[in-house]
Formats: structure tokens, C-alpha cells, sequence
DNA sequence: ATTATCTATAGATCTATAGATAATGC
DNA sequence: ATTATCTATAGATCTATAGATAATGC
């Protein structure tokens, strides 16, 4: 059995062969756009952590932009449907009467419990989705095409759980919400620092505990005048 | 007087010379860095925006790093100066009794009011500090240097201000209030979509009224176990 | 004399493509 | 035969420096 342990020895399928390389690909392009953005990273970067020459990733991707497209569509489609779920089942278990906090753990927990248990890959997606959310338009139309529909839904549903409230306070509401959970997701070490270790930015199941029931009593506040 | 209309004609001292090619340049680097960040602009870019050549750059400052660093630091001092006086006064002025919309309306409103009325450059400067507050290492060394000390400031009226509450919701809670204060200096132009037109990222006014209400809400509603 | 600006260029990448080679598929 | 991967390379930048030129300063 000596040719079963060489060291290059990997006898596959070619459909396996394809499937694992392009998810090494894509592994490695988002765990590097997570931390440097699209523009910080080149191709060779990428290449060379799977270990493969940078022509490949022509070979497999039209250019930079499509696979860093790519590496977003692979999950974004996979959470938006999760979270929309989540908002279906919660908006039945509340039975017309929805509350602001239930609407956006259904949101925001149905996330980080992916996170939180998702493994290495689901962390560097959260991180790689907070460049996405800065990066000027790709991202941003990449933010559009994959979310917008969970976003009309849950605002739906917060319709319906606060009292009368213009829909503009609605819309910047959300807006606040999004920018806490993209900055959190992006775990960029500020807190670690500034808290004097007590906080961890890797933490998840801190802002996960904290975060709905914090954007809840935001709503509230906002939307009921007397305070 | 034919000579005063000539075009090119342009006589200053070597000093106002330096100062205003300087100011040229740090304008159009916090304009261009502001949307694309630290690795989607060149020094070419920079330097053609001002109408010299690259190697002027070089001239200026040491490298691109150096010219990204002084962007921020030439704006940073002066709010961060300007929202330590406001947290001053107004823990003064609320005499033993402050509130968190109190404390967060010194914080965020005086930050606000620059972006309002100061300019172009400012609000140039208001988009530019959300890329460096996403710029992993040398984006988050600036934030340190020159945020620690006000937001601090902040931490110890908001303390005062609230119940009895873990100093680790503190530190969450104001993790909350920059990345949502950061998201909309971004103005991403995701909220105009999202609410087909009735809110505009560019509304600061908008937000200055509904951030601090929004997150003192927050802030009282996580540290309140009741709800 | 000193300083601001430009020209020219080195050296290092970076993206993308063409064409060769080596492995799987029938 | 087809597909995965590599070698080689074109063409375009990009950063940074050296040295020339043109303007202000005494």
C-alpha cells in the first residue's frame, strides 16, 4: 500500500474534483475579502492560499468581480431564506398580535445562531458581509438583489407590533439596526480594546443576547412620543 | 492689466502655495478614499483630481499610508475636541442628574451639526471615517488614537446616568450606537431604495433627530431587565 | 539659495489570455 | 475526447525615487 501514502495523491471524480476546488476557491477568496474588501485583495492572494496558479481563477470565474460576487450568493441566498422562514413561523406563532423584540430575534438570532454554529466558513461570511454592505456599488447592489425581500418582511411585521408610527422613523429604525449588526459582524477588535477585555468582538452569543431586545426598546422610544 | 487675466497666473508665497496644494490634496484623497477606502485608490487618482503629478505625492507625504493617516487626522482632533467640550458642559449643566439622551445628544447631535453645516468637506469626511472604521489595523489604530478619550467620556456620563447595569452592557450598547452612527455616515443610499424614496441617505437632519432618541431607548430598555 | 513641481524611469505587481500538459471519461 | 491545471506572457498599472526645471526668497 505504498501509493496510498503519497503525498499528491488525491484520485477523484472529475465532478469532485471541480466541486472541491471551487469551494476551496471560494473559501479562501472570502476569508481574505473579509478582511481587505474587494480592492484590498488580489487574485494571486486568493490563488495562492488554495495553493493553485492564479490563471485558475479565470478558469473558474469570469474575473474578480463575478467570484467576488460568487462568494456572496453561495450563503446570502442560504440565510435570507432561514431568516424569511423565521419571520413566517414567528408572525403565525404571535397570532396578530407580534411583538417589536419577537419580530427581530426572529431576524436577527435566526443569523447569529449560524454563526454561532455554522463553523469557520459562516464566520467569514458575517465579516465578508459587512465589506459587501461598504463596498460602493457592487456591493450595494449585491445587498439589494439578496435582501431586500427579508428586510420588506420584517418591516411588515414591525408595521403591524408597534403603535401608529410614521414609516419614515420604521425605515431609519431599520437602518440603525443594520448598521449595529454589520458592525458587529465585522468583529473588528474596537470593543475588545475599549472595554478593557471585558467585551469580545468574537463574541456572538453576547450581541446575539443583547442586540434584538436593545433595537426593540429603540423602536419603542422612537415611536412613542411622550417617551 | 492684461497681465491679472492671465490664465495660468497665480502669484503666492511659497507658504500659501504649500498650505493650499496641501489642502488640495488631503480634499480630493478624504473624497476619493471616502468611497472606495484606503485600497480602491491610487496616488494617480489623487493626484489628478488636483490637476498635479503623482509624484507630487511623494513630495507631501512618505507613502499612501501616510497621506490615508493624515486625511483622518486633520478633521478627527477637531469633532473629537469639539464632543469632549460638549460632554463637558452638558455634564455641568445637568448637575448631578444626566440622562442617556443627554449624554447621547452631546456625543452625536455635536457631531451632527459639523456635518450639517460645515461643507462639502465635512460631509466628505463623514463617509471617509466610516471606511476607516472598517479598514482592518491601520483604520482601527486611527479610530484608538483618536476616539478612545471622548468615547470614554461618553461611557462615564452614560454610567451616571443609568441604573444599576453590567458595565458589559455598556460597552455593547455603544458598540450598537457607533456602528449604526458610522453606517449612515456612510450614506450607502441603501435606505432610499429600501423605502422607495421616503427617507434619503443624505438626510443627516433626519437622522440627528432619531439616533440618540432611538438608542437611549436602547441603552435603558437592555439595562432594565423588566422591560 | 531654497522650494515647488515636473519628467523620466525602475521595479514590482496585477488582470487576463493563449496555448501546453496531465489527468479523467468512455 | 474532455476537462482541470499549469506555463508563459502581454499589456496595463502602481508605488517610489532620482534628477531636471521653474518659481520664490534674500
Amino acid at each position: 500500500m505504498p501509493e496510498s501514502l503519497k503525498a499528491k495523491r488525491t484520485p477523484r471524480s472529475k465532478a469532485d474534483q471541480r466541486a472541491e476546488t471551487l469551494g476551496q476557491i471560494l473559501d479562501a477568496a472570502e476569508a481574505l475579502f473579509s478582511n481587505r474588501g474587494l480592492d484590498g485583495v488580489t487574485l494571486r492572494d486568493i490563488a495562492d492560499e488554495v495553493g493553485v496558479t492564479a490563471s485558475l481563477m479565470h478558469y473558474y470565474f469570469k474575473d474578480k468581480v463575478s467570484l467576488f460576487e460568487a462568494v456572496f450568493a453561495r450563503r446570502a441566498g442560504i440565510t435570507s431564506q432561514r431568516r424569511m422562514e423565521a419571520l413566517d413561523r414567528y408572525e403565525i406563532e404571535a397570532d396578530g398580535k407580534p411583538t417589536v423584540e419577537g419580530a427581530l430575534r426572529a431576524f436577527l438570532d435566526t443569523d447569529f445562531d449560524l454563526y454561532i454554529s455554522g463553523g469557520q466558513g459562516w464566520l467569514n461570511y458575517a465579516a465578508f458581509c459587512a465589506q459587501v454592505s461598504n463596498t460602493p456599488d457592487i456591493g450595494a447592489r449585491l445587498m439589494d438583489r439578496h435582501f431586500d425581500a427579508v428586510v420588506l418582511r420584517l418591516m411588515d411585521i414591525l408595521t403591524k407590533a408597534l403603535p401608529p408610527c410614521p414609516v419614515e422613523d420604521l425605515f431609519w429604525g431599520y437602518d440603525f439596526v443594520s448598521g449595529a449588526l454589520m458592525h458587529t459582524l465585522a468583529r473588528t477588535g474596537r470593543i475588545d480594546k475599549l472595554s478593557d477585555g471585558r467585551c469580545r468582538s468574537e463574541d456572538f452569543e453576547a450581541v446575539k443576547k443583547r442586540l434584538a431586545t436593545f433595537m426593540a426598546a429603540g423602536f419603542i422610544g422612537l415611536c412613542t412620543p411622550a417617551g
